[in-house]
DNA sequence: GTCTATAATTCGATAGAC
DNA sequence: GTCTATCGAATTATAGAC
């Protein structure tokens, strides 16, 4: 038995820890100004590589884009929340996220670039149909669009925009705001289509 | 009495209609693909003139820019309408206008270029104070912000993510689904400072 | 694997002819 | 006022040395 990895199981190859130093570096920017504002210089010099070895890992700034876009939001399954509950939930675990994460945070860095890219958009698409989704549970599935337009809203004038009025509130307070909205939203009956 | 000019009162310049038709092709730009994949080279052609009279008339991109903003959402004064049909009535005012415009709706401009601009977002914030607030009259303008929010996600995954859940509704029951909410949040009482 | 050097574009901006 | 021509800077991407 060779024990030449004291670190994690699945083989920690040398030079995966520069390629991942790459992809962090990459959402953030891409997070902050998105596609086109976003230079494979800038993020090299982030990572503390040279801009060549973005184009050897990743091919071209396209290809990294896709691989910064391949993201997991880490959605608690929201299932089994009672529906009483469920809109407070959802809302506090998003702030939660962004007090933590910032302008750093995964569903930021794709709403940035979705709003005028379109490769960017289509994976939003995915990623809500995917992920927010399921887990809000199949009960409130058809729902899901509402309370994302509840939850992109929020992120667009508290974290983007900073429009005083919202940017301002209390974590409690715009729980409090917002908690009845998305109640009323599940509560009420779906839409014919 | 001269008679020299048969169309409207002030005097309309001979190339004030060039000028014109620059900011037009700009705003269509910049609402299409925000500032930095905007070039003044395309808006140049989109007008059908030279890309140096951009610069002629405007100076430098950035000014171009700033003249694109220069926006007047033009909304009705609520400050008359009842409250329990404020919601509806803003709710539809903006669908309507979507329907109309489409994607070069001046919201949907500003909304664009604002998430990785920050001009733009500052441009933005002053046409919420200056604008928003006031066309909801004194007694919600406290609640503008929350407003916001709801009619910034409704553009956001109707019109420019086009999430399916949200993008395939009707207009009515988009209003059916959305009033309610925001009749909540105008009800409920104001969070403390 | 990492870096240097550079090719090939593209863009904003300027100068000047007509 | 309008257009031609072009500069200088920044960028993506490639080729190749070590």
């Amino acid at each position: 038995m060779k024990v030449c990895e004291p670190e994690e199981v699945p083989a920690p190859r040398r030079s995966d820890r520069t390629r991942a130093a790459i992809l962090d570096a990459a959402r953030r920017r891409f997070a902050a100004h998105g596609f086109e504002r976003t230079t494979i210089r800038a993020v090299a010099a982030d990572a503390g590589i040279d801009p060549s070895m973005v184009m050897r890992y990743f091919g071209s700034k396209a290809r990294l884009f896709d691989a910064a876009l391949d993201i997991d939001l880490n959605l608690p399954d929201l299932s089994a929340t009672p529906a009483d509950e469920l809109a407070e939930t959802v809302v506090r675990h998003f702030l939660r996220r962004w007090e933590h994460d910032g302008a750093d945070d995964a569903l930021l860095l794709l709403l940035r670039s979705a709003v005028t890219n379109g490769r960017a958009a289509q994976r939003m698409r995915e990623i809500f149909a995917g992920q927010v989704a399921p887990s809000l549970g199949e009960a409130h599935a058809e729902k899901a669009g509402l309370i994302s337009t509840q939850l992109l809203g929020l992120a667009l004038t508290r974290q983007m925009l900073r429009i005083p009025g919202v940017a301002r509130m209390t974590s409690e307070e715009v729980v409090a705001a917002y908690a009845p909205a998305i109640r009323s939203m599940l509560q009420s009956p779906p839409a014919a289509a």
